[in-house]
DNA sequence: CATTCATATGATAACATATTCATACGTATT
DNA sequence: AATACGTATGAATATGTTATCATATGAATG
């Protein structure tokens, strides 16, 4: 007599696997914070701020954009705690919160390049 | 005579940044590899990829989601190259494509962490 | 205290994204 | 070759996201 074994059993991968999983909440906080690096202006003011802290108005002319998006787009930088700022007068200027974001930034660099890599 | 200083002249902070800026193109595929990331559907495909490789069907019936979802997603992760397949009958298997993915993660989970901890 | 400059914010419109449904494709089995 | 099973794909819808405009806020200055 053959035994049939059934074509898609999943339940010890399955049971597996889940009691592995985080929480969904820490699931999503995480693709929250990769949502943020998710955006070529976001990306780029990061960049930026490699560099140098700046003004909300020189990120602006640096990216040929209006003042409003940039000081949105820096919103939700903050938000994520990728950047923090400082008042000077009326001038606000914006760094990065911690090297964290370098780290991370660089890890996807990374990625990008041995994938380039391997496509040749 | 006093010499006024104009109130925001960038020039040279835009002049420095701006040549260390890399290509519009790489900033571009950047943003789009962590956009990848940044959904909550293919972050815990992601982590039960940790775990084990998994078919189709099965990832679809851990995260409660149809098929087609799944695969649509499986699709957008392996565009990026951070999962690969292999056939085996009419089953597909998914595994994680290196191991970039879970430093990339890893570098994420560290910022949320020392994050909760700065708000104590 | 009115004005100017730098930044922030709310509303809106344009665009992008994720999921589902229906269905097609590929493989194995009878 | 007909069927069943697992997966992939296209279209459509619902939902999110981003940039802009208009305008408000906050700080310095005459």
């Amino acid at each position: 007599m053959v035994v049939h074994i059934l074509a898609h059993n999943h339940e010890e991968i399955l049971k597996k696997v889940k009691s592995e999983l985080p929480e969904d909440e820490l699931i999503c906080d995480l693709a929250d914070l990769f949502k943020v690096f998710g955006d070529t202006t976001r990306m780029k003011i990061l960049y930026s701020l490699f560099e140098s802290e700046m003004c909300v108005c020189a990120i602006a002319e640096l990216l040929g954009m209006a003042q409003s998006a940039i000081s949105h787009q820096l919103k939700v930088l903050k938000n994520a705690n990728l950047v923090a700022n400082r008042r000077e007068g009326k001038t606000v200027y914006y760094f990065l919160a911690d090297n964290h974001v370098r780290t991370i930034v660089a890890q996807g660099f990374d990625h990008l390049i041995e994938k380039h890599q391997k496509q040749k």
